[in-house]
DNA sequence: CCTATATAGTTTAGATACTATACTTTTTGT
DNA sequence: ACAAAAAGTATAGTATCTAAACTATATAGG
């Protein structure tokens, strides 16, 4: 749902529009630029985790990032997340007051430090995580795992073809 | 590696990594983290639309949303990029200063604006609608008639799940 | 041992993109 | 005729990110 926060049919579902089109005019012509529309709504909000409160997407996607096992450097979330370390410092700044996060020192180096969620933090993981679970849970009761091999498949070539795009 | 376990999504891309590891742990487990990389790094940055210029995301999706026919109102393109009225006004307003789009008069409602292309603005068009050409030519070259209708398939029943959880 | 360079992280200003709200003007329905 | 709806604008605020300059610490080579 975090894909498309900011993907407009800039590319994408122009293309697989184009794509659905020249396969069958009549079925799926418009599939990709609904999964998008629904995307980028699904996600432009903020949401309630649990008794962690409210989240934005940027801050839960943090969360998500920093997982249970915490003590992850700042360098370290940013690469995960494809950001720039300033971007980091600022969310963790939010979530450090939201008391979902705190910062540890690291054992060896003292310029560095180490994120951890709070218990507080931890719900609002699980609470995502069961999100996650109740979706992927519908979305097997309708896919055979022959579909999903060739969906995965789809996705990893298109996927390719985006790396070339951006590099 | 490591940093694909938890990779920035919000819900879809964790999702489908449980999705492919529970069907297949060595083939699948990261594509979806790798798209969704790939897809945010894209949508990020301005590009240069043939001799238009550089546009912004925002700005080649409502060229897009525009077409070569033109004669959009406002509120009509509020819809069909799923944003309100006020974005509107400012991402044309922009767009009108570089050239790009045009406001003309509706004939039989004085309150109303026809944004249309410019000739620069339609350079702008066709150099995007290329993009997506050469793309789909490249996938084309890569997937099945039969891949792309399961690939389809799974597009349409993910969309139904995010509509739901939408509404 | 020093010093140059690399690395970890922060700060700040500015860009982008969106919303919500209040507003003007015009059209429409009863 | 007049209230309500609709088209669009203006503005202030929020969220997110980058780039560049910065501090402080670590490390590697002479």
């Amino acid at each position: 749902m975090d894909w498309l926060n900011h993907l407009p049919l800039f590319s994408l579902g122009c293309i697989l529009n184009d794509m659905m089109n020249k396969h069958d005019m009549n079925h799926g012509s418009h599939s990709i630029g609904r999964l998008i529309f629904q995307l980028q709504r699904l996600e432009r909000n903020p949401r309630t985790f649990g008794e962690a409160g409210t989240l934005t997407p940027s801050e839960i996607h943090a969360v998500d990032a920093i997982g249970e096992d915490g003590n992850v450097l700042m360098s370290q979330l940013a690469e995960r997340l494809g950001v720039t370390k300033g971007a980091i410092t600022q969310v963790i700044r939010r979530l450090e007051k939201k008391g979902i996060v705190f910062r540890g020192e690291h054992p060896e180096d003292s310029r560095a430090v180490l994120i951890s969620l709070t218990d507080r933090g931890k719900t609002a993981y699980q609470a995502h995580l069961k999100l996650h679970q109740q979706f992927y849970q519908q979305l097997q009761e309708q896919l055979s795992p022959h579909e999903i091999t060739i969906f995965e498949k789809c996705i990893k070539i298109f996927t390719g073809l985006l790396a070339e795009k951006n590099e």
